[in-house]
DNA sequence: TGGTGTGAACAACTTCACAGCG
DNA sequence: CGCTGTGAAGTTGTTCACACCA
């Protein structure tokens, strides 16, 4: 185990990892190679061992790894032994979406508050048994809910906005939607989901390689 | 102007200097050096000479871009002097809110099609006006539309199979939202939007440095 | 003069290859 | 014996620094 720097790609992979291992417990399979591993996830099987020896030995050596301990590491690394509280911004066509998505809950992501700033949405009930409140209660609300993940599901032109009442009550990380490069201070976190900049990446290999 | 490889990353910054430019030029911006776009997209200026350097000279010496020219070689690069026809297979929360979604109509990304297996969806028409088609319908729906690009917003247990079906009508792009590893043979290409793995990026931070 | 285009230096990440251990 | 953990080698991507040109 070391201390040097850990790659953003290598927290990414931890994250696949995760994924796979519980689809591996899934099947009752008890132990697993990295190279069996690495075939599954379409990686080397030296970059998994080495993504993983960065924070310590799981690995038994002439067996490989346990996959419910190693599952369990892992979630530990990335911080899933815990639920984690989000609060939506922006209550269109999307984030009613995301709040109704079951990809959040199973991985222990949980909306607890929705924002808005359109009168008519304010004091709504959505389906998810849900309260719309005013950005404006930000603060007050994330006092009583402990936001911990604000996401962002505003036009563009609103987004650095919602961005900055975020900062201001300080919720430290951000899933953004909006296809803009949202500015945060040192110490905040920003992850942003742009599906434009995907499809623009498949148009460029369509018309090259096609 | 070479032919080397291009960098995976250099089309995902093109994507970005495309956005950046079209404010430019909405703002009424004629001309801009690498040193002054580079900062508003938050990359170092040198990227931005080499990442524009591989496909063409676009710049002046001593005087710097022309927004609407540059705007004008990044978006044929990319391939988006043409609208392109997207098919959306599932039509779950996510699938409607997508094909509402105002971003892909924007850039020129169009759905054209909409499929699910739910016979009490199938036949049914989406707010867009778009009709709900059977998966197997799809190479007599992609004959009659040109379906260039597959958007995958099914479960991720269905979704290699969708992919299935899309590689069999040679639909040679997709888009996936299903958190899974989609495998295509090659001259086929996936781009994964994956909300999860960026969330658990945050948690991974807030655990590490919060 | 000022900013591009680019070889060369640098930094980061990935893969190899094998020592070391269960 | 087999597979992990890891230094070393290799590869890829980024930044520097400056020649060159409008």
């Amino acid at each position: 185990m070391k201390f040097s720097k850990i790659p953003a790609a290598t927290i990414t992979r931890l994250s696949m990892y995760s994924r796979n291992l519980e689809e591996l417990l899934a099947e009752d399979v008890k132990v697993i190679s990295s190279e069996k591993l690495a075939e599954r996830c379409g990686v080397n099987s030296a970059q998994i061992r080495k993504d993983v020896a960065y924070f310590g030995e799981f690995g038994v050596r002439g067996v490989g790894y346990y996959v419910r301990d190693l599952l369990f590491e892992i979630k530990k690394i990335l911080g899933l032994n815990k639920e984690w509280n989000l609060a939506l911004v922006g209550i269109g066509n999307l984030g009613s979406a995301l709040i109704a998505h079951e990809n959040f809950a199973r991985q222990g992501y949980r909306f607890v508050a929705a924002f808005d700033n359109d009168p008519h949405k304010i004091g709504k009930k959505l389906l998810s048994g849900l309260l719309v409140d005013r950005i404006d209660d930000l603060k007050k609300v994330k006092a009583r809910c402990n936001i911990e993940i604000g996401v962002i599901s505003t036009p563009a032109s609103k987004a650095q906005e919602v961005a900055n009442r975020l900062i201001e009550a300080d919720v430290r990380a951000m899933l953004n939607f909006a296809p803009i490069q949202i500015q945060v201070p040192k110490g905040f976190s920003v992850e942003n989901v742009d599906f434009t900049v995907k499809l623009d990446n498949l148009a460029y290999h369509l018309t090259t390689e096609g």
